[in-house]
RNA sequence: GGGGGCGUAGCUCAAUUGGUUAGAGCACCGGACUGUCGAUCCGGAGGUUGCGGGUUCGAUCCCCGUCGCCCUCGCCA
């Protein structure tokens, strides 16, 4: 076999008159009789070979290519030069100022016509790029997704080695913990009925490993959450898992700050500013979300005290019932139709909202809409919404606050993307910080932890933890912080409950009593009974990370080997039936088949 | 579990109100061509309209069911 000298994408004019051998598969292929151009192509570009019929054997091998066959060539570089000796270079290449005068061909193998070609110029369906994975990998843009994930961990990596962390690996094969996202089950042979379950994140694991005194740990480690994916959303991801001992807050956020700022430098040369914090109750009060998109304003504006001063029943009614009205002003909104605001006022309500007020802002008073009904404070509104002509204003109306900035919070996201509102290339980063502890849970009524029961609460606010009194539990702060870009979180973390009667508390609170906690959790307990220290993280959506360097939308994009919505992969045909002695060593009967009859 | 969108040649799409032989471009096969580069020109082959049922003289089109894919709500401590 021909072995390669160089690789498709680095030949240049310093290499005229070399004899090279390149090996690849065939790109595309141009028989002019004859001439024969070859495109050969790896992971590095592409180069052309030329094919003289003077070189007989060689050129009749070649004139047989077709696409994607895997060949080697040996030949010249020289520069591509026109019929009349004019340059002919191909300014679209790399490689395009030269050619190899090939007098070798390798056939290494044959393909099949592919159902798709790995260009990029017709579009192809997911579905079928799915299920041909490898075909679609070999596009210049997903090499280059992968070349870059790649990147990124080495970066971290190396990051994290420099600030002496260890990584450590952490078992796949866990104790389900009920709380949380569903988990994967995995059923032991040895021990028949008992489960395992894949991890949702080494969560408890990088704790003891503080308590082990490891003291800085890390790990690029894949999760498993069995619930429904997003198009940002995949069963099984890879966290950036960290965690530190002797840490407060501010040591962690520096740390991955300091992370961060080395993997956008390296990656696409963007310096990242220290970056902004925010509490979450000005993030939800401001822009209706605990991870705001600060590459546009339409902030949300309280004017509760200037609808209840109407005769808007919906206005007055809600206010009335203890909620309240808020609004968003819509730069240039006006120019949306009737038909289109319409359906903004349909959207809103998978979020809860009964509708969506509008009025149009024209000769310097509220318009259209809803304006005849709030006519009476069109003044007082528009000065406070900075309104001019042309912007349209949004209310956000419910008598459950929450509602209010749910709907708005998405609303002023979605109204970005369709006007257009956003330049790309923009990075806002923010650290949303101050959330709180637990809240309550309406149906279920009880508390819930908003990060894990595991983080900590504000020093100042431990004594409220044993009140009793619901005002002041709710307003108990914690030690997390979210890590937000561009409207998506990042990851998120908190300094952990060392001590085991603030632990104990926590739990009482949450409704686990002693009983469930020593079963579910009861190995934490204990480490923390022997010398815990001082410890905190955060874990990061490696994907998500890789999404944004990349400039997808598409979580499948970034992952080699992705799954469907329903679990599926596309390719090797998972999940799939097994046999009855498989199940049978597992103790296990299927009582309901797959609608769709995969048996074998 | 709910809402929305999609499924026609290998691929991307078209097909009038339900109408007689389901088309085009690319890919593929054969031929021509010595400078192309998403080559060009000539010719050819290629269809279970996702699958099953129904309505109809007649269904790619309408109805019911089902499978698959995408977006989304719930869910994701």
């Amino acid at each position: 076999m021909l072995k390669r000298t160089h690789h498709c994408g680095e030949l240049r004019k310093d290499h005229i008159d070399q004899r090279v051998t390149l090996s690849g598969w065939v790109n595309n292929y141009r028989d002019h009789g004859g001439v024969v151009f070859i495109d050969v192509r790896d992971r590095n570009g592409i180069t052309q070979l030329v094919f003289h019929p003077e070189n007989k054997a060689a050129h009749d091998l070649a004139d047989t290519l077709r696409h994607e066959f895997v060949i080697a060539v040996s030949g010249v570089v020289r520069e591509r030069i026109g019929p009349k000796g004019e340059p002919a270079h191909n300014p679209k290449l790399a490689t395009g100022e030269i050619e190899i005068d090939c007098d070798q061909l390798e056939v290494l193998n044959r393909a099949q016509t592919p159902p798709f070609t790995p260009d990029e110029f017709g579009k192809v369906g997911e579905e079928l790029r799915l299920k041909y994975r490898y075909i679609e990998l070999r596009r210049p843009t997903m090499l280059n997704i992968i070349r870059t994930r790649h990147r990124v961990a080495k970066i971290m990596r190396d990051y994290f080695d420099a600030e002496g962390f260890y990584e450590v690996e952490t078992p796949f094969l866990c104790k389900s913990t009920p709380e949380g996202a569903r988990d994967f089950l995995v059923p032991s042979r040895l021990q028949p009925g008992e489960f395992y379950a894949l991890p949702q994140s080494p969560q408890l694991f990088k704790q003891i490993l503080m308590v082990a005194g490891v003291d800085k740990y890390v790990q690029i480690v894949r999760c498993f959450r069995d619930e429904d994916p997003r198009a940002d959303r995949q069963a099984e991801f890879t966290q950036v898992d960290l965690e530190m001992s002797f840490v407060e807050q501010d040591d962690v956020m520096t740390c991955v700050e300091g992370m961060i700022r080395k993997v956008w430098k390296d990656i696409l040369g963007v310096e990242v500013p220290v970056i902004q914090r925010m509490p979450y109750a000005e993030a939800m009060d401001r822009y209706g979300s605990d991870r705001p998109d600060l590459r546009f304003d339409m902030e949300l504006i309280d004017v509760s005290d200037l609808a209840a001063k109407t005769d808007f029943k919906v206005f007055t009614g809600a206010i009335a019932a203890g909620g309240l009205v808020k609004a968003i002003r819509v730069p240039g909104g006006s120019k949306l139709t009737r038909k289109q605001t319409d359906a903004l006022a349909e959207w809103v309500k998978q979020f809860g909202a009964g509708g969506l007020p509008i009025t149009k802002i024209e000769n310097g008073a509220v318009a259209t809409g809803v304006g005849k009904f709030i006519a009476g404070i069109s003044a007082d509104l528009i000065a406070r919404m900075g309104a001019e002509d042309g912007d349209l204003l949004c209310f956000g109306v419910s008598e459950k606050p929450a509602v209010v900035h749910r709907v708005l919070g998405e609303l002023r996201v979605k109204l970005a993307h369709d006007l257009e509102m956003i330049k790309p290339g923009q990075w806002e980063w923010l650290w949303v910080v101050d959330f709180p502890a637990i809240e309550w849970n309406e149906d279920q009524k009880r508390w819930d932890s908003l990060h894990h029961p595991f983080t900590a609460p504000n020093d100042e606010d431990l004594a409220k933890l044993d009140s009793g009194d619901h005002k002041q539990i709710a307003s108990i702060k914690s030690k997390a912080y979210d890590l937000v870009l561009n409207g998506s979180e990042l990851g998120g973390g908190s300094i952990r409950i060392h001590r085991p009667e603030v632990q104990s508390k926590v739990f009482a609170l949450l409704g686990i009593d002693e009983e469930a906690a020593r079963t579910k959790f009861g190995f934490l307990l204990d480490a923390l009974n022997f010398g815990a220290p001082p410890h905190g993280g955060i874990a990061f959506g490696l994907d998500r990370v890789v999404m944004h360097l990349c400039n997808t939308t598409n979580i499948r994009d970034v992952i080699a080997f992705p799954k469907t919505q329903t679990g599926a992969d596309l390719m090797t045909d998972a999940p799939s039936h097994v046999d009855d002695v498989q199940l049978a060593e597992l103790s296990l009967r299927v009582q309901t088949h797959n609608k769709k009859d995969k048996s074998v």
